[in-house]
DNA sequence: TTTTTGTATTATGCATACATTCAGCATAGA
DNA sequence: TCTATGCTGAATGTATGCATAATACAAAAA
């Protein structure tokens, strides 16, 4: 209904660029919680004006990325542990709808490709390549997450997604847990290749709470942190 | 951590009412799917410059509300069948978690707030006032969620729920379906009662579906009327 | 010494001006 | 008559200017 396959020149707006690189910028902590968006700086650092920062802006609050304080601009928004709970909370009901679904509507191509990812995800852990791992690990979720065939299911999971990834960039799980995490995500593979959707629901949900567990131990010290910087 | 009781001034920021107003007229219908945000228009309409009316045009492109078309501005967007179901399916999921998290967390006083709307709500039925009785069901709804306790939820509900809305604004349901959602309700409010969270997710989920029917029926000449003007 | 108040500076909120792109129409050529 | 090209008007995208609120610092009073 929408994509005339290719040769559409799709330039994004400048503060659609803008909410991209502001939030990888938190994402990847160079902007850490409590920092204030100073728009002088921002506008020199990107080479734009007020105007389309200050609609980017607007969006990531809108995303709960940072938030507004009337008059003094934008901060970057603290992670506590309790938001990280009640992230995990709704994405695991998200990701269980998703198992469910992706087990009736996936099709033998997206398994494939899952499946790929899988294996290359086993070779990161094998080789001890954290970052590799994460980075696969997230695409295969994604990827189950597309397989429901619901837009608005992967656009809310990505939203909800991205506000916490930049917890997960610190954890440093043990070998035990890594371990652990790549038995689930076999046994993952299995129901949806089994197309057992009751199963991977289940198996959605207790993978994500042994995520939350381990991101839960690694965000303390952060939020004593915070804490300390207010 | 963050709110001193009361006295505190909160004035609104102009983008943030400008998001409110134009949400309503969307909502309302007086601004149809496909219709084109004219920001010179808009700007005399509501006696604003156009820096916050853009900032808010954003924001609700942000939410799916609006979409931007590069150097042509903003467009309602339609509410296609496809959508509706793709939004209930995601509440579905929301809703039980809700309901099953709301079992485990709601205090008396909460519960005692749901059964008065839910009495009002019954008064509204035997009289026949449709408008009032969405309301109240709908607060009925948001109170389950806001049970819950958790306010990524809370958020995440109420984003997809503002996007609905406009759907819902032209169900006529007949009385055959009326009477039965209100059955429903019923059973719902005994199992929140009961604090049976596996019996309430259960039933949120069949009532969300049975809704779905509803506004599918609803919407259909509606889509078929977006085609016409496209 | 501590607190309070006044002032200066800075940054944000909003308005406006300039640049660029798009749509419509008219005109010329086939 | 139909199509293509160029012009014109209008709307959006971006930049900048102005007014105001907030912070920091200093000075004065308790």
């Amino acid at each position: 209904m929408e994509s005339p396959k290719l040769a559409l020149i799709d330039r994004p707006s400048l503060h659609e660029e803008l909410v991209n690189r502001l939030r990888d910028l938190i994402v990847e902590g160079e902007l850490p919680p409590g920092t204030r968006l100073n728009e002088r700086v921002l506008c020199e650092r990107f080479g734009v004006s007020r105007t389309p920062l200050r609609e980017a802006v607007k969006v990531m609050a809108s995303e709960d990325l940072v938030e507004l304080l009337p008059n003094r601009g934008a901060v970057v928004t603290a992670l506590t542990e309790a938001d990280v709970r009640y992230l995990f909370e709704v994405m695991g009901a998200l990701e269980a709808l998703a198992g469910e679904l992706a087990c009736r509507r996936i099709d033998d191509a997206a398994l494939a490709e899952i499946r790929a990812l899988h294996y290359q995800m086993l070779l990161y852990h094998t080789r001890g390549e954290l970052p590799e791992y994460f980075k696969c690990n997230q695409q295969i979720h994604e990827k189950i997450v597309a397989a429901a065939g619901n837009p608005v299911l992967v656009a809310t999971y990505r939203s909800l997604s991205g506000r916490i990834r930049r917890a997960r960039y610190m954890a440093n799980l043990s070998q035990e847990r890594w371990d652990h995490a790549v038995r689930e995500h076999e046994q993952i593979l299995e129901a949806l290749t089994a197309h057992d959707g009751a199963r991977l629901r289940d198996l959605l949900q207790r993978h994500l709470a042994n995520k939350f567990e381990v991101v839960r131990t690694a965000i303390e010290p952060a939020a004593q942190q915070v804490v300390a910087e207010g």
